[in-house]
DNA sequence: TTAGGTGCAAATTCTTTGCACCCTG
DNA sequence: CAGGGTGCAAAGAATTTGCACCTAA
């Protein structure tokens, strides 16, 4: 799809310029990661990168692998899936739930919305897979994390 | 509130019923770590419970309590936030977006909704901080898991 | 030229496991 | 009293960091 190839050369030339823009700068092995994100469909670990970037520069290390992942989530240019960096947190609550998150201080509140809990799914999601579960994850900034700052 | 009360009550009892029916047996820590998740809010990690459930059975260690933590979660009485037992994953998509996982291989996709990105969340939500993001998290098994077995 | 980046190896952090003794059923 | 459960210590896995050399600007 050559939308989807002009997108890519789109992105990763405002990575080029967000970079020189913060100071940071223009490395082979930076442009690969990003590049290899954009291919990816698969939302993939600093391992999977590492292994897919070492087809092009096989003597990258895994270790820049993560500290590029790092700075370019800190340049806004790429995301964290989940929880990210935080430890397995359990929850005795099994009823259905939706979580506010705080971004600073990891804070969560469940909270409960029959509004939330009746919308109903794209048929696109249907193709993927058998749905078992949903709720909706919601992330911000506590009061007391606000109220510092 | 009483009415909190009785309901950890009963799902202390149901903690119990459902060790014996499998078999698992009932012991103090075991109890205490349930009972401390029943009662925080926090949705707390293991060293938390852990620090927490110290304060009546001093000499438990934090081995037990993630033992047990996992043995709550199998047996259904329990759940994890986010995706437990996942490393970070990376993500160059910047466009709101929502996703399918699968709880079995990890599989992740994203989907796009006008319907959901345009679902309001109760007034609750904006008690507990200010709102940066917001988005559905569907899991599900997906199609070649589902064909495996 | 030079400040920042990379690769290597070692350190950390979180979590899991092996083993000998203990306690529930 | 038998087999699973616990605590301890040690192992593992994922991620981060210190350092000396390298390279983009």
């Amino acid at each position: 799809m050559a939308r989807e190839r002009e997108r890519a050369e789109e992105r990763l030339e405002e990575c080029e310029r967000v970079c020189r823009e913060s100071g940071v700068k223009v490395t082979p092995q930076r442009m690969e990661i990003f590049r290899e994100l954009l291919r990816s469909e698969e939302h993939p670990d600093a391992e999977a990168v590492h292994r897919a970037v070492r087809e092009r520069l096989p003597t990258i290390s895994l270790d820049t692998v993560y500290r590029t992942l790092w700075l370019l989530s800190d340049l806004g240019l790429i995301r964290t899936m989940g929880h990210a960096r935080e430890r397995t947190r359990f929850d005795a609550n099994l009823d259905r739930h939706h979580h506010f998150v705080c971004v600073r201080c990891g804070l969560t509140r469940d909270f409960h919305s029959d509004a939330l809990d009746g919308l109903s799914l794209p048929r696109e999601v249907r193709a993927f897979g058998r749905v078992e579960e949903t709720h909706v994850e919601v992330r911000g900034v506590c009061g007391s994390c606000a109220a510092e700052k």
